[in-house]
RNA sequence: CGCGGGGUGGAGCAGUUCGGUAGCUCGUCGGGCUCAUAACCCGAAGGUCAUAGGUUCAAAUCCUGUCCCCGCAACCA
């Protein structure tokens, strides 16, 4: 029988569309699926979408559409993107779907019938002005940490689930095992969360609706974890009265979980949990992988540098895109991306060593023999190196994979198409060729071509579409991975297809000014929504001088104004302290937003918004012009 | 002293677990070749491994201090 091998990414959540951060982990995961369906095992990928929460909520209002409009529209879309990326899942499971909703509410009852979930009040000290709850600890002297103000005794209905009765299991589990990969992050959640003590977990909200609702208590809708988390087994018809559907029996326990760093804790502690909880097997392995990081900065809306996959793919092509990702990203380290970066591997590793040496070779076959090439075992010591080489090839792809080590493993096949460049030069074929007799030269073609027919096997686990047409332009039948046991799989008397350039070379210069042209004619960052001139006669904008300036205590981005107004004056903090020092901005002329609700920031009140513009990580305080007054109002 | 990650030739990374000639790819310079996508092959230059000290026969690697960068969190109205 077959080894299964189950693997997830983690669900995308569809409050947005995904970047190509998000995109990443979904080729990952994929080649890896791909690379233990290549060795024959029986594979199940799932990979999905994240639904609900307050978020989706307030998005969907704002586009004035329902929540489930909203998510619908969003999942559809991730998934295009992911078929794009010829992501290779078996199924693409939705926390709204209606068999995942039964099946949380479910085992949400059974928790709470066991005893593992519990109904308390969330007891805390509460300060009324700043709306949060604060610890024992952090209120030590009755007063806000924050504001000063008294606190308040409070407290709010929730369901929690009782970690604490399986903390010593959990331990054992993480210490003891494997469990999470890299290492370095079991050191940090052994360090971070295991050390200092779990305490048990809310896991049900008031708040807002869009949730899963409890299913005996319908003022509370269930909360991420248990909401999300749990994907993995619905998606696999888990039944928690234990009539398992087929695909549980076959695969569970998950053999490898693939996130993001930021989500480690949830998958390596609450997760585990509520699986015992379930009395379920632990999944094998977390693989918590780095994060994509564009021109050195985390993506993100709000800083405006939101690569996404089908951009890149329309620039640059699928594969292209899968092989940066996959071959260019540090095993335990945040990577980087750039335009200048792809361009550069695309043409050296790509086309370059790739491409070219398939072409070369497939036009030295189509040259010297018409296409035709014979079966030929005649061979020297130099041919008997190569073969060695590439037979060893399979070993080390195994190595490298196990660990995930993607990049590494490319690398590996790549190291030996580099070496076949070399065998080229140092057997000179175009001289061969001016020999009366050809059987040399057919040898050296054959080496030639069965190696690059092993790479591109190897190869289909990571860019499938590129592989394929390697196999097909060569025009082999032997495309199975147990054909790469031997260096016999071209068949004898084997005519080429035609012939055709994997990758052209891209011009850096042409494709940059290609894509700066693209970005000034649709800008990235979308103007606001449209208002009416009395949305925006609201606003009330007022020209005042700042008199006192400081930096706010304990805080980095912080500064305070006291600003004069044309009134009594009035105070005002702004997040600006990166750019600007204090003392330099006294008797500044500025203009502010007199009316917005005043709010504490750092335990300081704030009463208003000073305006700046920020460009190119740059910004600027907005000046009055020289003869207004302060008070005077900005229409 | 909030938590964590990182600083290795021009660029991107490996090496740090278990001290012992600093390695890979790209780029640059010089040469070779012509089957091929100005591609391929060979050679060279270029690093006091952030910094200061310590342990050691020996430190990129272990210990201590300092500086800088990046995430998360708190505070971006």
């Amino acid at each position: 029988m077959k080894d299964k091998f189950y693997i997830t990414t983690a669900i995308a959540y569809t409050s947005q569309l995904p970047h190509i951060g998000n995109t990443y982990e979904a080729i990952l995961t994929d080649s890896i699926a791909r690379y233990n369906r290549l060795i024959g095992r029986d594979v199940y990928f799932l990979t999905g979408t994240d639904e609900h929460g307050q978020k989706i909520e307030e998005k969907a209002n704002n586009a004035g559409v329902s929540p489930k409009e909203y998510v619908d529209k969003v999942a559809g879309e991730i998934r295009g993107i992911w078929d794009l990326m010829n992501v290779s899942y078996d199924q693409f499971i939705r926390t709204t779907d209606e068999k995942h909703v039964k099946n949380v509410q479910k085992i949400f009852k059974k928790l709470y019938d066991n005893g593992d979930i519990y109904k308390n009040k969330y007891e805390g000290l509460y300060c009324t002005p700043c709306e949060s709850f604060y610890t024992a600890s952090q209120g030590e002297n009755g007063v806000c940490p924050e504001c000063g103000a008294p606190l308040t005794k409070a407290s709010e209905e929730a369901y929690f689930f009782k970690i604490s009765n399986y903390a010593d299991r959990l331990s054992e589990y993480i210490e003891n095992n494997d469990f999470i990969v890299p290492k370095s992050r079991k050191n940090e959640m052994i360090n971070n969360f295991i050390k200092p003590g779990l305490s048990d977990l809310c896991v049900s909200r008031s708040s807002f609706k869009w949730g899963i609702p409890v299913s005996f208590d319908d003022k509370h809708v269930i909360y991420v974890w248990i909401d999300a988390l749990a994907n993995y087994i619905s998606a696999l018809d888990f039944d928690v009265d234990g009539n398992q559907g087929e695909l549980f029996n076959k695969y569970w326990p998950c053999d490898v979980h693939v996130i993001g760093k930021d989500i480690l804790r949830f998958h390596t502690i609450y997760w585990p949990c509520i699986l015992m909880a379930l009395d379920l097997p632990l999944p094998k392995q977390v693989f918590g992988h780095p994060w994509l990081l564009f021109n050195g900065d985390k993506m993100s809306k709000s800083k405006g540098n939101v690569i996404n996959a089908p951009e890149l793919v329309r620039y640059f092509g699928v594969d292209a895109i899968r092989f940066y990702l996959l071959h260019e990203m540090p095993f335990a380290q945040d990577g980087v991306l750039t335009y200048e970066l792809i361009i550069e591997r695309y043409n050296s590793d790509l086309a370059n060593i790739l491409g070219n040496l398939v072409n070369r070779t497939l036009s030295m076959v189509q040259k010297y023999f018409d296409g035709t090439i014979s079966a030929n075992n005649d061979y020297t010591e130099l041919d008997n190196e190569i073969i060695t080489t590439v037979l060893s090839l399979k070993t080390k792809l195994s190595d490298k994979m196990q660990k995930y080590m993607v990049s590494d493993a490319i690398d590996e096949i790549f190291t030996v198409l580099r070496r076949l460049n070399k065998y080229i030069d140092e057997t000179t074929p175009w001289i061969l060729a001016k020999d009366e007799d050809k059987s040399r030269l057919n040898t050296v073609l054959y080496v030639l071509l069965e190696s690059i027919r092993h790479c591109a096997i190897y190869l289909s686990a990571f860019i499938p579409q590129t592989a394929k047409d390697i196999l097909a332009q060569i025009n082999t039948k032997a495309t199975s991975y147990s054909s790469t046991d031997s260096f016999d799989g071209i068949e004898n008397d084997l005519h080429i297809a035609d012939i055709s350039p994997l990758f052209a070379r891209i011009d850096m210069k042409l494709k940059l000014e290609e894509i700066e042209k693209d970005s000034t004619l649709a800008p990235e960052i979308p103007f606001g929504e449209e208002i009416s001139i009395d949305d925006f006669a609201k606003s009330d904008i007022r020209v005042g001088t700042i008199k006192e300036c400081f930096a706010v205590p304990k805080s980095d981005k912080l500064l305070q104004f006291i600003i004069s107004d044309g009134g009594a004056g009035r105070q005002i903090v702004s997040g600006i302290a990166k750019y600007y020092e204090p003392t330099s901005l006294i008797g500044k002329r500025v203009l502010f937003v007199a009316n917005l609700k005043p709010i504490k920031l750092r335990g300081v009140m704030s009463s208003g918004m000073l305006l700046s513009v920020e460009s190119g990580g740059q910004l600027t305080l907005l000046s009055a012009p020289e003869n207004a007054k302060d008070g005077d109002k900005v229409g």
